[in-house]
DNA sequence: CAATAACATCTAACATGTTACATATTAACT
DNA sequence: AGTTAATATGTAACATGTTAGATGTTATTG
C-alpha cells in the first residue's frame, strides 16, 4: 500500500490529494514554451515518479496488485493520469497489465534481470571507452571523489546514501561519454536492477563488497585499461547473479514462474 | 497526412474505420490469459504500430503536426487510444508533445541520432561477443544466408526488401546472444536510426556501400575476431555520420534547431 | 460427484465531455 | 509606430461515464 494521506470527499471533481499541494509548476521565463526545453511537470509525470519510487523501493512489493482507482483517490487525481503513468511503467517492465483483469507490480524474473544487467554493462562499458578517449583527468577525479563519499557512507552504514552515490557513479560514467540523452536511456534500462539492488542491500550488507567492486572498476578506468574495466564489470555481474539466487531461495514469492 | 480511408459519420459512438475490420483478436487456448504470455492486441497497440510505421517511413514527415482528433477519426477510434499511442511514441523520441500546444513528428537531431547510433553499436557489439562465446557455426550460417539475400535484393534494386533484411540482420545478432527481450530493447533504441536510414536509402543508393560494410562485419564475426567486428561497426557509424551531414545540407527542414 | 454452463463481479480499455494553458491576434495606449 | 494588454483560438491534459472481457462462483446436468 502507498502510505499517503487519504482524503476522499464526495463532491464533484477531484479533491486535492498529495498532488494538490505541490501542484503543477512550470518554468516561467521570457522565451516560449516550445523554444526552451522546459520539462512539463504534468500530473501523469508526478504520478509516474511516485509509483516508480514506490516500486523500486519495494514499498509496493513484486506481485502486489495496483488498484488504479484507489491510487487515483489517494493522490487526489482522476484515473486518467494514473493510467498513463502505469502504461509507462509497463513499458519499462516494472508493472504488468493484464487487460480486463488487473495491474500488478512485476515479479522479478531472472532472465529479464540478466538481460537488463547485460544492457547496463554494454552501455556503460562503451561509455567508459568513449569517455577515456576525450577527457580522462577530470572524469577520474569525479569518479574517485564519488568513491570517497561511498566509503564514508559505508563506514556509517548509511544505506540510502550509499545507494544514491552508487546511482550517481553510473550516471557520471554515462555523462562523461558526452552523448545527449545517454544517461536517461541507461537509467531507464537499469530500473529492474535498481529494484533488485535495493532488495539485496536490505537483506545483507553487500555494501562493502559492492564498494570494492566499484573501486576496482574506477581503478581500471584511472589506468585507462578499458578492457580490464569491462572484465571487472563482468565480474560484478556474476557476483550479482549469485546474490540473486540466494534472494530467490529466501523470498521465492518475489519471483515469477 | 495519413493516407487512410476517411469515413466520418455523425452518429453517437465511433464508426469503424480501418481498425473496425481487423478488430481485436486475442489468442484463444485452454490456459488462462495471465498464465500464457498472450500479447493483447489492443486498439492503442494497433494505432501505435500504424503511426510508428508512418513516421519511420516518412509518410509523416519530421516537423509535421499530428492532429490527434483527426487521426482518431481516420482510424475510427476515440481520442484515448490515439493519445496513449502518441505518448508511447513520445517516450521513444519519435514525436514531441508540447502541452496545450500540439504534437509534432520529431525533427531529426544530429546529437540524438549520434547517441542512438552509439547505443545500437554498444548493444550489438556486446551481443556479438556473447553470441561468439556460446554458438558460432549456426549463427554465422544464418548471418551469411541473410547477406546472400541482401546481395540479391541489391542486385534487383529492391529497397524495401533490402531494408527489411538489414533489420533482420541486426535482430539476428541480438537473438544469437540468447538474452530474453534484448532484441526488443535494441529495436526500440534503433527507431531514430531506422528513420534516417530509410531517408538515406531514398536519396541515394547507399545500398551497395551498406552491403559491403555488413559483409565486413559478418566476416569479422565469422573469423571470431570480436574486436575487428567492433571496429568495423564503428567505421559503419562514421560513414553514416557523413551521410547525415549531406542529408542535412539537402533537406534542412527535416532537422531541428 | 465431476464436468460444464450460467452468472456475478471486477478491471482495463475505450469514449467523450471539460478544463487549463500556450500561442496568435487584435486592441489599446504611449 | 512600437509596445503592452485584452481577447480569441486551439490543443493536450484531465475527469468521468460506458463497454467488453477475464476470472471466480454458483447452479445445473450427466
Amino acid at each position: 500500500m502507498l502510505r499517503l494521506p487519504e482524503r476522499q470527499t464526495k463532491r464533484t471533481g477531484v479533491e486535492p490529494g498529495v498532488l494538490g499541494a505541490l501542484d503543477v509548476q512550470l518554468g516561467s521565463s521570457g522565451k516560449s514554451f516550445r523554444e526552451q526545453k522546459v520539462v512539463a511537470v504534468t500530473r501523469k509525470d508526478q504520478v509516474y515518479s511516485i509509483l516508480r519510487q514506490a516500486i523500486i523501493s519495494s514499498q509496493l512489493a513484486p506481485g502486489e496488485a495496483i488498484r488504479k482507482e484507489l491510487v487515483a483517490l489517494q493522490l487526489g487525481v482522476s484515473r486518467t493520469p494514473v493510467s498513463d503513468a502505469i502504461a509507462r511503467l509497463a513499458d519499462e517492465g516494472l508493472v504488468e497489465i493484464y487487460p480486463q483483469t488487473g495491474t500488478f507490480v512485476a515479479r522479478l524474473r531472472l532472465d529479464k534481470i540478466e538481460t537488463a544487467q547485460f544492457v547496463r554493462v554494454a552501455l556503460e562499458t562503451a561509455a567508459i571507452r568513449r569517455a577515456a578517449e576525450r577527457s580522462s583527468a577530470a572524469v577520474v577525479a569525479q569518479l574517485q571523489n564519488n568513491l570517497k563519499n561511498q566509503r564514508k557512507a559505508a563506514d556509517i552504514q548509511d544505506f540510502e546514501r550509499f545507494y544514491a552515490l552508487d546511482e550517481e557513479l553510473h550516471d557520471m560514467i554515462c555523462d562523461a561519454a558526452g552523448l545527449v540523452g545517454l544517461r536517461e536511456i541507461a537509467a531507464k534500462e537499469r530500473s529492474q536492477i535498481d529494484r533488485v539492488r535495493r532488495l539485496l542491500l536490505h537483506y545483507e550488507t553487500r555494501m562493502i563488497e559492492t564498494l570494492k567492486e566499484h573501486e576496482a572498476i574506477v581503478a581500471a578506468i584511472a589506468d585507462s585499461s578499458v578492457e580490464r574495466a569491462a572484465v571487472t564489470m563482468e565480474d560484478h555481474i556474476s557476483k550479482m547473479g549469485k546474490m540473486l539466487l540466494q534472494l530467490q531461495a529466501k523470498r521465492p514469492e518475489l519471483f515469477a514462474s
